[in-house]
DNA sequence: TATTAATCGAGACGGTACGTCGAGTCTTTAC
DNA sequence: GTAAAGACTCGACGTACCGTCTCGATTAATA
């Protein structure tokens, strides 16, 4: 049984080349943004034939999407948020990193283009989900579902919405600029979010 | 004090090419997506010439904004949220009626076509902030800060990010098609939210 | 019996702004060459209405004409070519005046783009022949008859002929650049014309 | 020695698509003339994008040059002119023919838009004297070369105005629309020119 | 002298074509 | 067979003018 073969033989691909495309497709979303961010450009920045970046990747998203893979994969950050026993100190730890992430042209921009295409393209969204997304949002669940454990969240509380309720908010701050992105605002979020709405007795 | 000038002496304006133009905006996006949406098929639909769009609106992005300006100005909805007395139960109705709107493609097609061009233009971010989302947002404020002075909401919260934290999980399911957005995922949202995250004693 | 009504009353008609317009044609023709010569440029250098320019001329090369015309009416040559009674001298003097005015870009320019005109417009191209060439045509004749009655030319040739040997060379080195075109030219053709081409026995 | 390199490598040009062109072009001046003769129609015409003729040609001119160079590189015209012993006879041959292609939409429309491109043109006419009128004009002064040393014209005859004198009235018939243009005008301006206009005694 | 109708400047309008960019496909040559 | 190179068709971009069409605001002949 073969795999949806998706691309042809990868066996005789050049390495090289990959890596030059993922990089110059990095640089060039972080110096030009999304709008100016086109397949020629990322050619002849990387010294390859458009051909080679249309004979592996369907898209301009998918490339842009290996090239964050690729990132991350490098940095290949914790497979697990971290765990103090206080949930409230982690949770904001874990947001101040992603602030900070956010504030990084290099990491920000080459997001922001790739959730363009996701917004736009259902199929890179599927796709975004289940290999980008989807793991990180597997971690943070499973660092949530501890601190039900330990008696830290309501023992009936929609995980995934409160994971929503946590993360959401700054990365909306950031997608559509609505406001500083700062430390203390990450800080604010965790707080608010944890002792929820209603004035405590 | 003048305006920034931004258009021509809008006298002479054709208001029946205005309303055409914005209709066929609204209808290409609903039609094709934001993917196929062109000034040149906007300006064929609407049986104008494209120099008219170019003479009033800097980019297809502000089309968009005005269309959509247009549509809840057409609706003309209330200028305040309902306010029962009962916040849990307000906070139900809108957020479900905020769904429903996502559910109809000539809303939700042109909204994330506009979603893009703000993600993507600072200038345009902030007339989206100012003109379309800001009113909006005033007026969700203003319903919190009811509730608060009610004694139904903690007196300390930051109602920035209480607003966020409740039409955020909404607002990014939808744009990121994250999940299944129904009336049942309103409701768990506004009750995670005022609940908060803490087990209450 | 009314005349072909090619133009609304003229009663009313702004003498100032006519001149004006022929002006800025002339300038303009001169300036930047009939490429870039539009009647909105025009209507704007007279400080004109494009309408004010459609009401009273029915294309660009009208316009061109009539500046033209109003140029060499403004000069208003004498009526007819001198008659020292010697011809070779006489053509040599005519021809050498041409020659000087095809190097001054003020008159050069705009007849270059009326030129275009003509060639493209068979309406045109008549009404050119009949106001502007027509009249300069007979002149010419007038004089090439009387050295014919004179016993200084063949009293066979055709004078229509003739004179298209004459000043035909002349307009096309101009039209199409073909080389220098100087005095010495002038008196060249003049010469060759008149001695013919056969050798004299 | 380079050439200055005007267009990109002409190995992997497509000769198809170069003849598709160059034939649309041919069609379309004889069809509709200069006026409506846009690159974007030729392009539709000949099935090819508009950009392979920005690619290759400069200018709508330069295409219809090459168009009209096709044209007689097909025909192959003799490399001489005839030579009879016959001067007379044989110029008025030749003239004759020059009347008939005139007539011709086929040749004349384009030879007609082309003659305007290089009007307006300077650099055009340049390579318009160059490559296509220039090995005529040089093929004629042969002729007439050959004829003088047979003493069938004036020794000191200025061949290159006596070729204006002959060929010139044609043209300028032709171009301006002055008269009817006939096998006996051609022959009525042979005669002319060598009789020469003065009475013979 | 006041009326009134045509002309005026201005410029928006529906269009056509411009010349450019980039998309995605195809072909050729080198490795 | 992959890769670099780049020509190809196609579609959209944003701009320049076209010729037509209102708009008040002159303005000049008529009443």
């Amino acid at each position: 049984m073969t795999s949806p073969r998706r691309a042809p033989a990868a066996a005789r691909r050049s390495e090289a080349t990959r890596r030059a495309i993922l990089d110059a497709a990095l640089d060039l979303a972080a110096e030009v943004g999304y709008a100016r961010l086109s397949i020629e450009a990322i050619a002849a920045r990387a010294g390859a034939g458009k051909q080679t970046i249309y004979r592996w990747w369907p898209s301009k998203g998918a490339v842009l999407f290996d090239a964050l893979l690729a990132l991350s994969d490098g940095a290949d950050g914790p497979a697990e948020l971290p765990d103090t026993g206080d949930l409230e100190a982690d949770l904001k730890a874990v947001l101040r990193a992603t602030v900070e992430e956010f504030a990084d042209p290099r990491v920000s921009e080459p997001m922001r283009a790739l959730s363009v295409e996701v917004l736009l393209d259902e199929r890179l969204a599927a796709e975004y989900r289940e290999r980008l997304d989807g793991p990180v949002r597997a971690m943070k669940l499973r660092r949530l579902q501890a601190a039900r454990e330990a008696g830290q969240l309501a023992p009936d509380a929609d995980l995934d919405i409160v994971l929503d309720m946590i993360w959401g908010p700054v990365r909306d701050r950031w997608l559509y600029r609505e406001g500083p992105l700062t430390a203390d605002f990450a800080d604010a979020v965790v707080e608010t979010a944890l002792d929820g709405l209603r004035p405590r007795p």
